[in-house]
DNA sequence: TATTAAATAGTAGTAATACTATCATAATAA
DNA sequence: TTATTATGATAGTATTACTACTATTTAATA
């Protein structure tokens, strides 16, 4: 029941797309689950394959290899945020508020309830924090890069950059702030759950109301605002 | 010639220091020039060995698996600038010199002369840019933790701390920041390098004055000091 | 409804990885 | 000189990361 969504994504991420075919959504699915599970050097196309009762070589059909699985499941949340950020700024049309609304969209975009049903994104979400750098610190950053597999961030980023433009023409480091504040929203939850003593916030179960805060302070301190 | 400093590094990270046999040496320096060379995933013990002209089974011998050897090269780094940064703080006491003086020692840590003969200062750089994420992002995190593997990064950010706390106490965030730095500091030269459109720096060769401005920027703001 | 095409399953095999074990030999220290 | 320690040499195992090929099921179309 409900209707999924499917999001338009850079073919170079794979063979076949997985969103169109049933045993596709099940890779997906349960991809998911295994590399949350597993942590992602653990995981193996062959323990997915038993996972779903199919066979490595149906899995190859989908995706070249576990590398570019991640790096589609990295694309699909980022795509999925811009979409969001996209939504939820409709109708705000002062900049401040609409910076705001975006660092929510941000760190609140795993809870939003339209996603597809194969894909549970309170896990994804944690993939991302934990997995994400990984999909990119490669030797194929360069070539995978000049293929597009890395739009979805940096149109996210460049979406922020928009905002802080908007906001304060004088910052010199737009896209700075923008890579940093992406990150932040990773690394801080990352830090707040294993390395307490590298962050200042809490996060407990699905509330990240004091990473939002800290986003935004951190934004609007370095564009020369004053918070309410 | 010349005097090698030893690094006195957690005892977890290695069954034997490597610091203190010629062959040890050699797996450190020329683990170096590997990963740097093939990145860290198509990097293996076999090609170190072949490498080095030993074999696998002596490399075991030193290092349990190529994971601990990449947390030791990054704990290597960390304590290095540790150490610079006690050093080039020496004699200083205003604590916004002090706190530049540690932007600079971090940012700059890989041009120091006085590195042991076997470490490739430029390249282990790049090694911790581009890889150190990986050594804390496994399913290992906390038990290695808990055993002290990641002091190193983390001693360094309570240095930051402190000085922000000696700057300005009511700062709410010092511990992020801390952590947001010393992410920056590898960060937008990545990005700089692979992802231009994420970063407002620019880094040739191995110049760093343009990132170590946008951190003194960045600090300085958060902090609520006018910089000169 | 029969025919065809597409998707999936099943099986097998290969080169490489990530180790472990054992024994021999060389270097060093007591 | 004798132990001890470090390294080398060789071999072996389970698992990974694939590729190739064939058989069967499912879905689309005529």
């Amino acid at each position: 029941m409900g209707v999924d969504v499917q999001l338009g994504l850079n073919k170079g991420l794979f063979h076949r797309d997985p969103q169109e075919t049933t045993l596709g959504k099940k890779i997906i699915e349960s991809s998911i689950i295994l590399i949350e599970d597993l942590g992602f050097e653990d995981f193996t196309f062959r323990k997915l394959a038993k996972e779903i009762g199919s066979t490595e070589a149906s899995i190859y059909r989908y995706f070249e290899n576990k590398h570019l699985l991640l790096v589609f499941l990295i694309s699909w949340y980022n795509e999925w945020v811009n979409y969001l950020l996209e939504i939820n700024s409709r109708n705000i049309f002062d900049s401040i508020s609409k910076l705001e609304t975006a660092i929510d969209s941000i760190a609140d975009a795993s809870l939003d309830l339209y996603t597809p049903s194969y894909i549970n994104m309170q896990l994804l979400h944690h993939i991302v924090i934990t997995e994400s750098t990984k999909a990119y610190h490669t030797k194929r950053v360069d070539k995978e890069n000049q293929e597009g597999l890395f739009l979805p961030v940096k149109i996210l980023a460049e979406k922020l950059v928009a905002l802080f433009e908007e906001i304060n023409p004088d910052y010199p480091y737009p896209r700075l702030l923008a890579s940093t504040l992406l990150e932040m929203a990773n690394s801080q939850v990352f830090y707040a759950q294993h390395l307490k003593r590298l962050t200042d916030i809490e996060v407990e179960k699905e509330d990240y109301s004091q990473l939002k805060r800290a986003m935004k302070h951190t934004a609007f301190k370095l564009l020369g605002i004053e918070e309410m």
